[in-house]
DNA sequence: AATACCGTCACGATGCGTTATGGTGG
DNA sequence: GCCACCATAACGCATCGTGACGGTAT
């Protein structure tokens, strides 16, 4: 890992090479998705050297899993990158008015236990 | 539409000149997927002839929905409408639990009017 | 000088179908 | 003899990724 690689005291910041070694993905792969992507940008320096955060890498790994190991073409396995956050709202969105359900249920207990 | 494709009463069985008439699919193309598949299996006559179900014809709309217009590969077309099925499969169950809760608050009614 | 990065381009592998050929049955 | 079907194999195109080249910065 480079010098480069540490930024800030909270905040890593790894390069290309560093990247492909933690996931196990030639430099050329990386270089290509991010040309084929456009869930992929990581920041440049000011001499146009990549640095990706953490979270730019799960990116990555999701790429990797959904297009190496599920066999999706590249366009949709964007896609499903964006459905499944759009899966997770959903579910929340559920989660969300079964609370307010809950919180009925609550008012009708306080209710029925007033009575007696 | 052939002579042979209506062998029963009820239950239509269709050529591969039909579907792919029906579906504006290629005959060779239906013949590569059936190729590449499992879930694709038509049955054969006699002679070696192919026969589809309206059902097929469902799975292969379904296909070419994936592979067309999401751009998946074939194998994972194919995984994508399993997990279909067991994401239909759960989400019944999850209904399942929520009428069973429901009759339970319906049970609850009836307690409470009875106090009255 | 050696190393790590950059963009670009050419090449090769694979996936996906199409087309061509020759054959059978009605 | 025509039409619809069959299998097989060669071919072509697009996608995906790799490798090599020359260049810059540390």
């Amino acid at each position: 890992m480079s010098n480069d690689t540490m930024q800030e005291f909270d905040k890593k910041y790894y390069k290309i090479g560093d990247v492909a070694k933690i996931l196990g993905i030639p430099e050329s792969t990386l270089r290509y998705w991010e040309s084929q992507f456009t869930i992929i940008k990581p920041r440049r320096n000011s001499r146009n050297v990549r640095f990706y955060t953490a979270n730019d890498i799960e990116t990555i790994r999701k790429v990797y899993y959904l297009v190496k190991e599920k066999g999706l073409k590249l366009d949709a396995a964007q896609a499903q990158i964006r459905v499944n956050r759009d899966g997770v709202d959903k579910r929340f969105d559920v989660v969300e008015r079964l609370k307010g359900i809950k919180d009925q249920l609550i008012e009708l207990q306080k209710a029925m236990a007033s009575r007696n």
